[in-house]
DNA sequence: ACTGGATATGTAATGATATTACGTATCGTG
DNA sequence: CACGATACGTAATATCATTACATATCCAGT
């Protein structure tokens, strides 16, 4: 499925739990689902994340402490912001880009000289299914 | 219109608190600057922070588990979305509103029948005065 | 004033999330 | 092979947040 030739193990593992779930995970429901493959302690999880993370391939939900898989893996160019669109009754995560959201948001921290390293936009709410 | 109930003595001495910080505290923080005013839990702060993010005096800052003294409480309308630039040197926070976000991210919403409830927007990254 | 419900508080215990510390193993390259 | 970089295993600890239950206080209706 997700099956990245440079990832290890461990890191593959945690991406192919995350993919197959149906919404976010926890650091610690992860470690769980993974007890049978010789997940012990909560390190292995969060190092696997750290790295996923890094590569772009997870994104971490501020507000849930959970994770998710990328829809599609995104470059860590400049100026890259994600939004979030949570769910709360039944936890689905919608991801997505807006150029001129970024364009605003980049824009204040020019007039203010500020220097962003990272953005969380999310939302959440209640989705299409959910409000029937 | 804007009746304002009087914050209980907890509340208060967590909003002082809050208001006289150079930065955002997590609540532990705060509960250990209570201790000489009476405070023993955590839940005594939980409860108070509760209560102010409610009634908009304080905000939650989702990706440091921590907690700030509103700037404006008054711009804080139905709809209105606030967002924070967080230096991650001096930990410094300004708030801020952009009314073009806020219309960029309701339509997206709108056009995927989702319905917003609460909005996270987060930079995190460094000040002017941190870039020297 | 009495009273009953809503709200606020006090305290202990527990649950949930994340990191530090330290040692071992594996991998890639000169 | 040597050796530095990276990944892994495990235990302990740190940090953040909630549940449970008992008391106290406030306040409107009588
Ligand atoms: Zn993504
Ligand atoms: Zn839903
Ligand atoms: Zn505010
Ligand atoms: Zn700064």
């Amino acid at each position: 499925m997700n099956a990245q030739p440079d990832l290890t193990r461990n890191q593959s593992l945690v991406l192919d739990t995350l993919s197959h779930a149906d919404g976010p995970l926890s650091a610690y429901t992860i470690l769980d689902r993974l007890r049978d493959d010789g997940f012990r302690a909560p390190l292995q999880v969060y190092r696997a994340l750290d790295k996923l993370t890094e590569l772009g391939l997870v994104h971490r939900l501020e507000s849930l402490n959970a994770f998710v898989a990328c829809i599609q893996p995104h470059s860590h160019e400049a100026g890259t912001v994600v939004a979030f669109a949570i769910c709360e009754t039944c936890g689905q995560v919608d991801e997505f880009s807006d150029e001129q959201v970024a364009e605003r948001l980049s824009g204040w921290a020019a007039g203010h000289g500020f220097h962003p390293h990272k953005t969380t936009i999310e939302i959440r709410g209640t989705c299409a299914t959910c409000s029937h």
